[in-house]
DNA sequence: TTTTAATGTAATGGC
DNA sequence: GCCATTACATTAAT
């Protein structure tokens, strides 16, 4: 019954308990209870170790500020926006990820019932879907974040609509 | 000294503070402290109350979908974004902005010196040049995007130079 | 055709 | 986990 979901295979977990069950869809079954252990940035290559303490970054303010400039910037250098973002800018990021209109689709069929998978589901769906699990957790939370803004635009409507009515 | 700016009159803000200070076209001063709450797509005009089931498309694609196109928007209709889709389509892109020539000469400005201004110096830049903040943030995005592309660009050109020397 | 304003969303960091 | 913000890939207007 849990067999098939869109024709994703049933394969068996190592602990030999079965994948898609409606507890282990709707999150009853188990807490999050374990995490791995994750690389820091494995997809940037640190060429001499991860920048800390003195990494200056390379954009153009860095290099030519005025003296009085340099010397607020040594002070304010490290709780600005300016340098986290300018770090940010040169470390880079994990590249995005495109997934495909299956993976999606499979996502989108499991949020409808749950939007908050476990650590179990969200584990199985990686190996089903040949994605990180790191990538689910992402998609989860980009998810909520949509429906609640898509909420938050139709009550906004709702307000907007009465207020005309009110005319 | 910071009160002309490619003949940009020092407007104070309400709160009485200067507007164009190194601190702030730094984003020194504050960080992204508050947002204003956005109204839903403000350009778009909902002539009779928020689009519900048969929303009809306005859109070439709408129109001249494939046969088989049509197909899949019916069965996929009530799961993904379909919905929103022809909300989308209904609603209707946010017509572009030309900016005109001062506009872009003083975003510019403001962009060598600082790739990440602030919410407040967004919103003076908004005030001077008459357009909505969200307009300069856009214009700050694809302007990173833009520097971003010619610098991997050049990087291009100088290891296909190697390249070529190397032979 | 090229450039770039606009969009959707994956990724990041702070709390 | 949420939230705000950003980068990035795309689309489409010029």
């Amino acid at each position: 019954m849990a067999s098939l979901i869109y024709g994703v295979k049933d394969v068996r977990p190592v602990d030999g308990k079965p994948i898609f069950t409606i507890d282990r869809i709707l999150g009853l079954d188990e807490g999050e209870r374990y995490r791995k252990i994750k690389p820091y940035r494995p997809w940037a290559v640190s060429d001499s170790g991860a920048p800390q303490g003195r990494v200056v970054p390379k954009t153009k303010e860095a290099s030519d500020k005025s003296s009085k400039e340099k010397e607020r910037t040594l002070t304010t250098q490290l709780s600005t926006d300016s340098y986290q973002n300018a770090l940010k800018w040169y470390v880079g990021r994990r590249p995005r990820t495109a997934f495909t209109s299956l993976q999606i689709e499979i996502l989108e069929s499991i949020f409808q019932v749950n939007y908050y998978p476990g650590i179990d589901v969200r584990e199985e769906l990686a190996k089903q879907l040949h994605l990180d699990e790191d990538r689910i957790q992402i998609w989860f939370q980009n998810r909520r974040a949509k429906l609640k803004r898509s909420h938050r635009e139709s009550q906004f409507l709702m307000v907007k609509k009465a207020f005309v009515e009110d005319d």
